[in-house]
DNA sequence: TCGATATTTCGTCATATAACGAAATATTAT
DNA sequence: ATAATATTTCGTTATATGACGAAATATCGA
């Protein structure tokens, strides 16, 4: 396989976990470490971060370090070749879709100071 | 999983794999049978099939059975949710890879009655 | 009708993926 | 400095995926 689509394809294989799609659908609100993440999607902090990896490796998203957390954020870098108009397409799916629209009001609520430390 | 999201996963999945890109950028030149998909690709006629199978359930493509051959094409309905739009991003994607102009090239000279039965 | 052709289905195998917990790493706060 | 917190890396396990060939199904053509 090429470069050319070989990117593509991680991209689409990126794309392709319901629970990679609620992180994507979650950051549309903001950007969220992994500790937030893990407290809406109650699964293990390594596979969310192993989640985020698959992303961060598409160029879907991007990672900043702050203090001890981690921030990951939507890659709105517009000269990217694909994922520009992939994350714009997503941005109008799934509206109604109970868990997506669940996640995004528990994110609402989360703060990292009260749920990662407990 | 709810099944709104599952139809999204599904065409995501569906598009993960480098041989299925191939076969729906060769179907953008025109309808083609699984012989004739079979002699781009160089892979079994059942791997073939299985892929067509997965496109065809995530509303990529359509088939359509003439005599004893079996017609795939893009499934261009403007009603369904998600493949519309994907579809026609694909349409601009991939233009310079060389593995999908060979493959566009050698479908302008397939012919299914000189190419399946040798 | 019978044999050849096109396609699909099924079973098998090798590899890829997603989950976890334990351990390693980095930073904060006492 | 040390303990606690946040994250990542690594190894393991169960399941999913993609490949094949053999066999089943359907149609064509002699």
């Amino acid at each position: 396989m090429g470069e050319i689509m070989r990117e593509l394809v991680n991209i689409f294989k990126a794309l392709s976990d319901s629970n990679r799609l609620r992180i994507l659908k979650m950051l549309e609100n903001r950007p969220l470490c992994v500790c937030e993440i893990t407290a809406v999607l109650k699964l293990a902090p390594s596979t969310i971060s192993k989640h985020l990896s698959i992303l961060r490796q598409a160029n879907l998203i991007l990672d900043e370090k702050d203090g001890k957390w981690v921030n990951y954020r939507i890659n709105k870098d517009k000269y990217q070749t694909y994922t520009p108009e992939i994350l714009r397409l997503l941005q109008n799916w799934l509206p109604s879709d109970d868990t997506i629209t669940r996640d995004k009001r528990l994110v609402e609520k989360v703060d990292r100071h009260q749920l990662c430390s407990r």
